[in-house]
RNA sequence: CGGGGUGUAGCGCAGCCUGGUAGCGCGUCAGCCUUGGGCGCUGAAGGUCGCGGGUUCAAAUCCCGCCGCCCCGACCA
């Protein structure tokens, strides 16, 4: 493929929309373009990629025994009020209508669809087990779409549903996704980590998220640094190794003044003591019911734990009015002892003595609390955010280091939530009706794609993977107007697409500079430079992107000499 | 939705405070020159200054409202 035939609009500089580097690239190396916020179009050179990915997905999918269908984008309504879903998920699904005026969704992932097929198509265990899934755009009205293709309205997704019909089925086929994801991330050239997460929406008991490490990541998560535990921020637990009895331990609790000191840091401040000594106090409303949530000053309370402990449908930090009303003092210093709500305690406050808190006084704080002494507690649960330094919940020994990651995969196992609200069911072999047990498997394609540049790239720009590079070879004629040069040049490509492989000819009549530097930002893995000087020795030159090695080789030689070479790549990938 | 920022040519920006009829770099087009890391010269095209309203003799500039985009938080592949 000639370069003036293609379209890749390259950017010299950085447009001001996009923050992050990979964002940056897929723009500037003229992969996609946005249309409005979280919608992008994929140019061709980022089409090509999405292909590759699409297809490495497709492939791994099928050698794990998943089959491959296609489902509508757009959902009945009803379907989603069966399950009670669309309560669930009603801001984030975009809505509509036909010229009939029957409500229709747009789906954001297919549980309830793919399960009803299941309920029309599978009457018998010896239909069992199955797993169907797609590559098939989402739309999801995000609330903040950010970072290009990371968090987008409009994304491609292939999500995967598998159907059991016991608990060791549904492990197998569990075990069969995770292994299938471990494989497609390594084949895309990505380190990735699996970690134990929470499954959010989906409902279900068991699942894993795969994590591309990357500090701009939306995700915060730890690792224990003897172990194999990993876990998702949202419920990682992490054992805490400060002190819980504080000077003055045995004294009575009493109030000092605090003037104007509200936060964790000016109160810690104010009596020179780590902010860890301090009991920090948040009132919370669930379900319309003030309460209110001890952790230690040195955390953050962990919402989604705390929904989940207190099995809440609804949770928010109070306003001021109800802090105000609840404690009888302004936000900043609302304390334990002798509140009038329920006391949910983070476990990290047990044995507490010593302790500072607020006073639910305007400007100050009760000195000397004793958590089990002054404070009645309702329950004591894991209410905070794991912090690194913590110890390993799994092995004990280890510490944990705090990481950031792009969640590119989940797979959750889910029970049979969805299956029994949608009327699917089987008959075993005593011809007994039985629920079957589903689980269900997302990667994000398109997010994926930028993880992979996010992951692989430098100053200069893209450094693809060759299992994901729009063309594996770009060729560079230095001087278009040279004849020998270009002969060269055409000839070679000519050559190398004979052999299968995909070659990008840079024939635009541009300084040398102008192509080396967009061949750096488009990051093809291998790259042939021919010109007068070289011709003149007798090679042409090649250049490996990733590593900056530079070799040559005779002009006949050549098409050999880069066969073997992107083989080469190709092995090293595998390997 | 709350908080912060920003909107001027395809891209990156200046001009705004202190109103006077829009400018720079890159890119684009034509020509010359040059050809191993964003070269040089000449000429040209391209802008409802986000949108609407107001103040004023006069608004990119001041005031009000709205919208888009970006960042931080809840959501998630």
């Amino acid at each position: 493929m000639r370069w003036t035939q293609q379209l890749i609009p390259t950017l010299r500089e950085v447009p001001q929309e996009a923050e992050i580097a990979s964002h940056q690239l897929l723009l500037r190396a003229g992969l996609i373009r946005k249309l409005a916020g979280g919608l992008f179009t994929f140019l061709p050179l980022g089409r090509r990629a999405l292909r590759k990915l699409e297809q490495i997905v497709r492939e791994e999918m099928d050698r794990a025994g998943a089959l491959e269908i296609l489902m509508p984008a757009m959902h009945p309504q009803e379907l989603w009020e069966q399950t009670g879903r669309f309560q669930v998920l009603r801001d984030v699904m975009f809505k509509i209508k036909d010229r009939q005026d029957r409500n229709l969704v747009l789906g954001p992932t297919h549980e309830e669809v793919v399960t009803d097929l299941i309920a029309h198509e599978v009457q018998s265990y010896r239909q069992l087990p199955i797993n169907l899934y797609q590559i098939q755009t989402k739309f999801r009205d995000e609330i903040r779409p950010r970072f290009g293709l990371m968090r987008a309205k409009e994304f491609i997704m292939k999500d995967a549903y598998s159907f059991d019909a016991d608990g060791a089925g549904v492990e197998r086929s569990y075990q069969a996704m995770y292994a299938a994801y471990e494989r497609i991330f390594q084949r895309c050239g990505l380190r990735t980590k699996a970690v134990e997460a929470d499954s959010g929406a989906m409902g279900g008991s068991a699942s894993h998220e795969f994590m591309v490490l990357a500090d701009a990541g939306e995700d915060g998560l730890v690792e224990c640094d003897a172990c194999a535990y990993a876990a998702n921020l949202d419920r990682a637990e992490g054992v805490s190794r400060g002190p819980r009895v504080f000077v003055d331990a045995e004294q009575l609790t009493a109030v000092a003044p605090t003037p104007s000191r509200r936060t964790v840091a000016e109160v810690a401040a104010f009596f020179q003591t780590p902010p860890a000594r301090l009991i920090k106090t948040l009132i919370y409303v669930a379900d319309a019911q003030p309460l209110a949530v001890l952790v230690p000053g040195n955390r953050d309370v962990n919402e989604i734990k705390l929904q989940r402990a207190l099995q809440a449908t609804t949770l928010a930090l109070a306003d001021d009015a109800t802090v105000a009303r609840v404690t009888g003092a302004p936000a900043g210093f609302a304390g334990p002892v002798g509140l009038p709500v329920p006391i949910f305690a983070d476990e990290k406050l047990r044995g507490y003595r010593g302790a500072i808190a607020g006073a639910n006084q305007p400007d100050a704080h009760r000195v000397n609390v004793d958590l089990e002494r002054d404070v009645r507690v309702a329950a004591f649960a894991d209410l905070s955010n794991a912090l690194e330094g913590d110890g390993c919940p799994r092995c004990g020994a280890g510490a944990l280091q705090a990481r950031r990651g792009i969640e590119v995969g989940h797979v959750f196992k889910l029970g049979t939530k969805y299956s029994e609200a949608l009327g699917a069911g089987y008959l075993d072999a005593a011809g007994q009706r039985q629920t079957p047990l589903m689980g269900c498997y997302g990667i994000g394609v398109t997010r994926t794609l930028q993880a992979v540049i996010e992951q692989s790239h430098d100053a200069n720009g893209i450094v693809w993977p060759i299992a994901l590079a729009p063309y594996a070879v770009e060729v560079l004629p230095i001087n278009v107007q040279h004849g020998p040069t270009m002969q060269t040049a055409q000839a070679l490509t000519a050559a190398l697409e004979q052999a299968g492989l995909d070659v990008l000819l840079d024939d635009r009549d541009e300084r040398p500079g102008v192509k080396f530097k967009d061949a750096d930002l488009l990051g093809l893995p291998i790259r042939v430079n021919i010109g007068e000087k070289s011709l003149a020795k007798g090679v042409v030159e090649i250049k490996l992107r990733h590593s900056g090695v530079l070799t040559t080789a005779a002009p006949e030689q050549a098409p050999a000499a880069l066969q073997a070479c992107v083989q080469e790549l190709w092995r090293s990938a595998a390997g």
